[in-house]
Formats: structure tokens, sequence, C-alpha cells
DNA sequence: TGTTTATGTGAACAAGCGTCCATTGTCAAG
DNA sequence: CTTGACAATGGACGCTTGTTCACATAAACA
């Protein structure tokens, strides 16, 4: 992430902390009249700008609809003066398919140890771990045996996600473009590219991969 | 919080399930397209439902601005079998008035243990708590030496606040009709009932109250 | 000196979204 | 049989909100 300006961190500590107090986000006319604008443009230049410096993320269209993109806010109570980085997440060698996108905890297999800032994700929400049977995505570098750190989240064009199809959990990516119908592709040269959907379960969205040498 | 129906238990694990998954709450839509109802009407009556069983909180006429008004889904790896449904919570004696709204742990003076059951409160929140000086709300029953547990959150109309009035932490019911401006009132007849307020800083709102016998 | 970057103003549009009214049907309680 | 809670359809209204276009200013930069 690239450094912010001062009024850039500013706009985003406010999105932080009304967040933290209301338990949804701020629209832009709350930015606005916060900081005193006189125009709503002056808040999108704004988080145009945190946007493009990978700071947050938005939903285009949608009201109040951020993601902050950096490790939570600190628990403000206990603050551990050396926090450890790290943070301790279930492996699921197996992924049950019941309430849809939700994962069964039963499965667990073990347990890994992951470095929060080499994994730009939210330790908030709830990540797991899969380990990785197959070749299907040897060409994004990530080969059998490896441990990928998977955040149960929507997926968007261009993720890597862990997928259920025929009732097994694979890893591919999800490309949608405009309003046609998201498929997945495995990124390997020799797989067939093109998985049409017909009913899509993603699991969660990839965000590390930890490889023991 | 009276018992849900089914069909309202599933509304309201769906709101949850995918605030968890997206960090952002749902439209009326989004449910309505989940559950396949023909009419956004259909997700209407179930939240005035829940709403009026006190399940949920909305802010009306606001996008996407949900509480749920229960401990918060627990965590869903890590799920102690018999978890003590215990918080431990600093006790702050002294709220510094640095950011707006932020409270400062420095000045903690000790640790108290709420049941979470009796305090209604949200966990994921970061409460905390003040020992109560003076007596400016014995008629709502709330007496020197009593312990507040406090939520940092803005104040509706009936709560009861913590605020800063001259330079002061107080105690006070906050009272905000329509677009009228908003005062804080004492729950002790022989106080001035009105406080009016030039600029209001609300620390939270009082959850629960505590008092050791 | 011209150009980019950061920061704003001002006004307007259109889609997203909450809300409301009128109606229908089911089922259990009184 | 009637009443009331529950569940849902269908259509419409209007505020909320994200977005965009045109334009302005000061600082940094090459």
């Amino acid at each position: 992430m690239k450094d912010l300006t001062k009024r850039q961190q500013e706009i985003l500590t406010f999105i932080e902390h009304y967040e933290w107090r209301n338990g949804y986000w701020p629209s832009i006319r709350e930015i606005q009249e916060k900081f005193n604008f006189k125009s709503t443009n002056a808040v999108m230049g704004h988080l145009r700008a945190l946007e493009k410096k990978a700071a947050i993320e938005r939903i285009p269209g949608q009201a109040r609809t951020f993601r902050i993109h950096r490790p939570d806010t600190p628990e403000r109570n206990e603050l551990p003066e050396n926090a450890t980085e790290v943070v301790d997440i279930p492996v699921l060698g197996d992924i049950a398919a019941g309430y849809p996108d939700r994962v069964e905890p039963a499965g667990e297999i073990g347990r890994l140890q992951v470095d929060i800032a080499s994994a730009g994700f939210s330790n908030r929400r709830r990540s797991f771990a899969l380990q990785v049977r197959g070749d299907s995505m040897v060409d994004a570098e990530i080969y059998e045996g490896d441990m990928v750190v998977v955040e149960p989240r929507d997926p968007r064009d261009g993720d890597i996600v862990a997928a259920l199809i025929d009732g097994e959990t694979t890893l591919k990516r999800y490309i949608k473009k405009g309003n046609e119908p998201p498929y997945l592709k495995a990124e390997n040269k020799f797989y067939p590219e093109l998985y049409p959907i017909n009913e899509l379960t993603v699991q969660g969205v990839a965000k590390a991969v930890v490889r023991s040498l």
C-alpha cells in the first residue's frame, strides 16, 4: 500500500472509526458533513485515491459498502505491547456442503500459524486453510501440498477461490465480466480453461499461500 | 427477546451471515432475492417483526444499516464447548477528551467481569466501565459507586449516555426529538432537567449497571 | 514555465433502496 | 365461525446515495 496523504489518512480513520461505533459504514454525504466539505465530490476524490492506493475497496453503486484493506483496527482495550502478528487458523482438509458458504469446523485436521502482515487478510473474519491437492493451479504457482489460506467472502473478478464443484472443493480463478454469469478457470494450460457453473458455491477467497520447505 | 418464528430466524441468520462474509449489511432487495420473494414487502414484514421483537435495530430510511441485538455470532472456529459467557472489560475512572468519541485506554484503573447475557451488549465492540460519582441519576436507580458498562456508539433518543460536559464525563439521559437539537437530562428531580448542549460529545451508551453488594 | 498531483466547489442525474398501500391466503386460537 | 398472527404478492413513490461533468486553486516537479 502506498503512503497516504494526511487528508487521506484522516478520511480513512474516520471511516474506520464510524464503523467501529455504528456497526455499519458511513455514506459519502456523512463523510462530507464530518469534514465540512461543500461538495460530495471532495469525498469522491479521496475515496478514489484511497482505492487506487489499495487502502479500501468498494462496491460500485452500492451504498455503505466499504472494505478496509489492512489488518483490522487492533482491539483498543487489551493492547498487548508487543503482540505477535500471527494468526492461528484451522486447517480443514475437507469442507462439507451444508449451509451454503458455511464452513463446517468439524473437519479440522490441524492448525497453521500465519504471519498477518504477509497474508494481507482481515483477522476479524474467520479464515481457514486448505491443503492443495492436484495441479490445477500450477500456472498460478500454487502446487500440490501447499497450504492456501482462505477467507470466507464473496469473490470478485480475478480472485482465486475455493469453490464447490461436483461435491469437491477445488481451487480456481473466479471470472466475472459485467453482467455475464461467472465461471471458473483452472490455471493450468493442460486443463480446460472454462468451468461453466450451474450453481456456484464459493467457499471463500484465497488470500495467501504457505509452502513448507 | 421474544421467540422468533422459523422464517424470522432464517432471515436473521442470513443477515448475520451476509455481514460476516461481506463486512457490510445486505439491502432489502438482496434479502428478497436470497429467499426468492416476489416482493420487497415480504422482507419488510419480517424486518418489522424482528424489530418489534428487539432482535434487530435499524436506522429508518438509511441503506444497509442493521444492528443485531444479541451477543455477536460466536467465533466459528475456536468454539469452546462450554464458553464462559463473561466479558472482561476495563474500568476507566477517567476519560480523556482526545479524539472525539475515542476512549483512551491509558486511564484504566481496574477490570470488571460482566455476564454477557445480563448486559445485552455486543461483545465485538469495545466496551468499558465507569464508576458512578454523584447522584444525578438516582431516579433511574443508578447510585454512587455503581459500575456502569458503556458501549461506544452513537446515542438514540432515550439512551442513558456517558457524555462530556465541561471537561467531565457525566451520566445523563439523551433526548432527541425529531429534528430538534439533542439535549441531556439528569434523572434526579432536584437537578435541573435540561442541559442544552453547544458541542455534544457522547462517549457511549450505558448498557448495564453492576452494583457490588 | 508548463504539468501533474492533491484538494476543493457546484450542480445535476440516475440508480439503489427503504417505505407504504391495497390484497390474498393459511392456520391455529377463542 | 370469526379473529388475529403469519406469510407473501404487486405496484408505486420518493428520499438516499453513488456518480459524473465542468471548473478552480495551490503546491510540487521537471
